[in-house]
DNA sequence: CCACTGACGCGTA
DNA sequence: ATACGCGCCAGTG
């Protein structure tokens, strides 16, 4: 559950408009993506932890099936600025945050 | 204790 | 460029 945690603070770290992946934070984390997806997964009622700014590497939502309802992780990111496609972020390098570059 | 699964990522064919 | 397979760590059955 540490490693979880230390995703959560990650997470929280990323700043509004912009988002992140699992890759990028296991990286900086020095773990596997499946647990940064993982620990996502656990999230459930922890507040203050912005999931819905966690995209795969290719910028698309594959979470967004696991939120309540699915569309709320579009819905939140077109909110903070975001444009999306099919799932897909637009210009998604642009928006992207990297803990391991931005927060290092 | 063993086996299967999962919000992913990368290498190889 | 697309398709298939393997690795990774933790949790649950």
């Amino acid at each position: 559950m540490e490693r979880f945690d230390e995703v959560y603070e990650v997470v929280k770290l990323i700043p509004r408009g912009k988002v992140s992946s699992y890759g990028a934070i296991a990286r900086y984390l020095g773990t596997s993506p499946r647990i940064v997806g993982w620990a996502m997964n656990s999230v459930k009622g922890e507040d203050g932890v912005p999931a819905h700014r966690v995209v795969n590497r290719n910028g698309v939502l594959t979470g967004k099936m696991h939120f309540t309802p699915p569309q709320k992780m579009q819905e939140d990111l077109e909110k903070e600025g975001l444009q999306i496609t099919d799932d897909q972020i637009l210009n998604f390098t642009e928006h992207f945050w990297d803990p391991s570059a931005e927060l290092l």
